[in-house]
DNA sequence: TGGATATATACTCATTTCGAGCATATATGG
DNA sequence: CCATATATGCTCGAAATGAGTATATATCCA
């Protein structure tokens, strides 16, 4: 899972016309399994990639439909910056809100939520075997998307894809396409999908405490910029006094000495990266304040 | 790698006397690799299973000694309540301190830290190449152990670990064992102390944000015994009043409106985990007061 | 030319959280 | 009865956090 930000949005890297998330064998000769992926998707893309994580490794049964061999999946997150040249054939960059509709709330709650999700969730919950199972669906419904006093929690993102796909609302929980359900979202191969909610749940815990955006960032950048990425990638907005601070106090950034021009309002400075943080914070932490309740 | 706290202190299950942590080949016909795993470690240990979760998937090359075949290795971490029978034969719970004498600092700042390691790795970073280099040692040994006001971070496990193995301190560094450096703690088989430096990290994050602790304690235990308990997973003491304001102030335990008897000193409250809380926090957070700096 | 508008940047303030110390209560052991 | 060990409750100041306000400097367009 091959993550950008351009333009104020989100993007993910898809093949198969965006149905798949790039994947491919795993090939022998490499050092390690990092360096093995970082070659290949180099290769394929390329797109220089900066930061890589291990998300989560797939041997079920019911992923492939045989039983003799199966097939271990490795699933990794990686972030690069998307500005150089088109994708290779086939691969396009893809705004992950396009999959996950009901996870940007910059813009106030996306009309999906109470128009299509909370009524579809409520049923599934009320059509359980007995009570205590309806109250226990109401409940994790209820933390998840943030009803009744819970308040929406950006990091949730794989709580809320399970509940949608138990609930049968997502296209991927369907062996046979028949329902005549209002389905969520457009479906992915395999459990690519769910891949995809588990690398942005990780990318948004992560953003909180590692200066990991910076890799999503170009070399030169604006305060406001900075802040829409965050932002794009928390799915909610952010206080920006209060952004500006934490940024300046931890001296994540130092000045160019240049500011923007041909931009509507004032030239912002321009601001880059201190690398030498790396070494200090890479390690030790950082924080942005996506709010936490 | 399967943990457990007993009498004050983390302990870890291993085989091969000492030398190995309790691995085996994945069995076909399981639904998922978690169950799969959860069914073998219950067989081997005759331990129920509490807490699992995946670590790293290792397929390096030279792990294995042969090339054509490559063994992909899928680490786990997993709790458990010690309590129980004696563990199956050639299985014994070690305390994790053995493996890294370095990493407790419940009573102050362990002896092999001012004399050994830290002069071992100063010769290592004075014998680099380059000024840039040593210069990098130098901050990178500071930033993990500690030193010039840096302040001991007991999540840097990892970091620290490795350090030693780049600086061959430890015995897995040296293929042939001829050296006379004096080599800090049991070496473990393939890279095994390297998996467990990996989980003592992440449970070392974890029980700061997710309620697992109580996965390691008995179904009923005092304010003091949890509070033990973190301390020994963290390596260093906590301030006891704050400790309860948070537990109690979340509503993580309840009384069971007992007392403890037979102990030294005024008797304490027995309390039990409220596992309704699982529902609403193991998803939402929670915290513990084990100090960030 | 002069608002309207958009962005940049600086400052303030109340609330909450956190780390640390102090005080008191109730047991055991000699 | 006193030393000691543990339990439990309270206070206080420093730091972090969330939210609001004020001012500066651009562009756009009537």
């Amino acid at each position: 899972m091959l993550v950008a930000v351009t333009t104020g949005q989100p993007r993910v890297m898809t093949v198969e016309n965006g149905k798949a998330l790039p994947s491919g064998p795993f090939e022998l000769g490499h050092r390690s399994l990092q360096s093995g992926l970082r070659d290949w998707v180099e290769q394929q893309t390329r797109h220089p990639l900066g930061y890589i994580e291990q998300l989560y490794t797939f041997a079920d049964r019911d992923r492939a439909g045989d039983e003799a061999q199966r097939v271990i999946s490795i699933s990794y997150l990686a972030l690069a910056r998307e500005e150089q040249a088109a994708p290779a054939d086939e691969a396009t960059w893809r705004n992950w809100y396009n999959y996950f509709p009901w996870e940007d709330h910059r813009d106030g709650v996306p009309p999906a939520l109470p128009g299509v999700i909370v009524p579809g969730l409520n049923a599934w919950a009320k059509a359980a075997d007995n009570t205590s199972m309806r109250s226990e669906r109401q409940q994790r419904t209820a933390i998840a998307f943030g009803l009744d006093g819970h308040g929406w929690n950006e990091e949730l993102v794989l709580q809320r894809y399970e509940l949608l796909y138990e609930a049968a609302l997502v296209e991927e929980a369907h062996r046979s396409r028949a329902k005549d359900l209002t389905l969520i979202g457009p479906a992915m191969a395999g459990d690519h999908r769910r891949i995809l909610a588990t690398g942005i749940a990780r990318l948004r815990a992560k953003i909180k405490y590692r200066p990991v955006v910076f890799e999503l960032m170009p070399p030169v950048f604006t305060l406001l910029q900075l802040q829409r990425s965050v932002e794009a990638l928390a799915g909610r907005l952010v206080h920006k006094p209060n952004f500006r601070r934490l940024i300046e106090q931890q001296e994540l950034v130092e000045e160019t000495g240049t500011m923007t021009a041909d931009m509507r309002g004032r030239p912002a400075k321009l601001f880059r990266f201190r690398h030498d943080v790396l070494a200090e914070r890479a390690v030790a932490g950082t924080k942005l304040p996506v709010s936490r309740a």
